[in-house]
DNA sequence: TTGAAAGCGCTAACAG
DNA sequence: CTGTTAGCGCTTTCAA
């Protein structure tokens, strides 16, 4: 394989004629320059297959152009879909997402803090838990946080979050709607604060209504740990016809397990509410009743937050909301129309 | 904010009473440095939390460690997953994947052009379609191409694929040991290598063995065509007793479309078959018989490559082939036990 | 082992 | 409008 040097700015000049200064003005589109200079310039570049250095035009700005993208669950239906957006979007916009994929927080500290050796321009962060002290860190290094539904305490950070409380309100009211008398909700035991929130959201709105609600607690917020509380749910005894899965993967785990498992009628028997409206729970087959919550939107105004804040980093902290809407289809009785 | 100017190795040297090519000795653990020296060095850094700056590095070494990690389709759970993977193998192995999302060509061109401009380590491609030229000029640029089940004619770049002929035979033995009789294969208008291949394929082998195949084209390749092409199929006349859905997705919205809309009884009355054997093929309400191809194993092996040829840049092309194995569930009436 | 000095490729401030 | 110059932060010879 022959190994060319890439060539530099330096080779452009000489080639053009003119100083390599003049070929960043020409190139970089800012500086005044003649347009006869450009001309030869750009013409030169493309001769040479010449393409600019950002790492060594970062180092001059101080800006690599270069943003953290963090996700955990990236091979989670909801999770792709707004990592593809965000990724999107930042691309749109002339950065370029560094991906951090990572369970656990261990592992997630130090990916992160390789990130700020590259002098990320900003980071997105939809991890289910990004470890507080990480956050700090940015804060230090003054570099831009954008955090996609966590719950930070001191709150020094954009955000773009869902309305926990509106969450599970809309979940009890759609049950309530739908005929539900006496509830159940499946709050996982490993806790997450959006789905942790509107499982005890959903629980409060039951006791203050006088209704019954059983807490079932799989382990995690998947398909398999559907699942596992459809076994939960039969060990159990109280009465219930109706139940808040919290997640769609958690949804349809539990539906494909009453259903195939214990043989039992959805929604005749059961109706079941999920939440999120992943591309799955609108399969013909499985037809779940959910609580939409639009993860592209959600990514795009990560972006927009993100971008703001770099173009402005003294302007106020911001928490956008994430537009929730009930979405009714066969696993609940009631229908709008 | 408060806009603190991030630490520079000269800060630390000058902290800790020494040169700053000391600290650079002592932090990159290249070079001798006595052990005095590089305990007073790491304490002055960790004191003003200072941190390489990879993009000065990268500069100097030609390498910043950045490699380009080229998808399309992410929110697909197959592409998903290998991404995921990808990521992960990736950074564990020092690097840092700049992730580049896009559909079409048009877009996707140009965005590959600007990972360039990063001086990337090398490239991994996904994408169902990376233009050939894009490959030339990283070839020009000797950065390093690893390309994922992706038919490249000139062929100088290495390669993990899918065994296209065996994966066409494979579903057609499959179905055959099933008991099926005459045969229909659905194969995406819109052309992609691999499952374009199996098709492909699997329609010779049925000619070959002079039974009947009917090949319907839905336009793409996921769910929604899936649905489509129960339609299809319906519309049309010939006995047909298995199908081959050439992708887990289109299995599943082919599966939905017969069962929902038109009651069919599988696999009594139809036998479908799949491949990829993505999550949801497992899921109990779909319980898809399908081929499974190990898209983690698939990354991984893709990264190994990716590393193998940075190292040395030398060596001879590999190609690199996914392991299928056949996946027997409910909706084939054949079972190995 | 350590310090000095020369870049890596680019941009921006400053003269001309 | 263009050339000169001085770095950005780091690594790596080369002497000492």
């Amino acid at each position: 394989m022959t190994r060319k040097k890439k060539p530099t700015s330096f080779d452009v000049a000489r080639m053009a004629n003119v100083h390599r200064s003049a070929v960043s003005r020409a190139l970089s589109g800012t500086g005044r320059v003649s347009e006869e200079t450009r001309e030869r310039v750009i013409k030169a570049a493309q001769e040479l297959g010449y393409r600019v250095n950002y790492l060594a035009r970062g180092l001059h700005n101080q800006n690599s152009g270069l943003v953290g993208l963090v996700a955990s669950r990236l091979d989670t239906p909801y999770r792709a879909l707004q990592v593809k957006v965000a990724a999107r979007e930042l691309l749109a916009k002339g950065y370029c997402p560094l991906l951090i994929v990572a369970e656990g927080d261990a592992a997630l500290t130090g990916l992160i803090d390789r990130l700020l050796n590259y002098n990320v321009a900003g980071m997105l962060v939809t991890s289910d838990s990004p470890p507080a002290d990480i956050i700090d860190e940015c804060k230090r290094l003054s570099v831009p946080v954008v955090l996609v539904n966590r719950d930070v305490h001191d709150a020094e950070a954009d955000r773009v979050q869902l309305d926990i409380t509106a969450s599970g309100r809309l979940a009890f009211d759609m049950l309530r709607q739908a005929g539900g008398q006496s509830f159940a909700v499946l709050e996982p035991q490993e806790k997450t604060y959006t789905v942790s929130g509107r499982a005890r959201v959903f629980a409060e709105c039951c006791r203050a209504a006088h209704l019954p609600v059983t807490v079932i607690e799989p382990q995690r917020q998947n398909y398999i740990d559907g699942l596992e509380a459809a076994e939960l749910f039969m060990a159990q005894n109280t009465p219930v016809d109706a139940v808040f899965c919290t997640t769609d993967l958690l949804a349809l785990g539990f539906l494909d397990g009453m259903r195939v498992r214990y043989n039992w009628q959805v929604p005749q028997d059961l109706q079941i509410l999920g939440y999120d409206d992943i591309e799955q729970a609108g399969w013909l087959g499985n037809n779940l009743s959910t609580i939409r919550q639009d993860a592209a939107a959600a990514a795009m105004l990560a972006v927009d937050l993100m971008q703001a804040r770099i173009e402005d980093p003294d302007r106020t902290f911001e928490v956008a909301t994430i537009p929730i809407s009930p979405v009714w289809r066969g696993t609940t009785r009631y229908s709008p129309i």
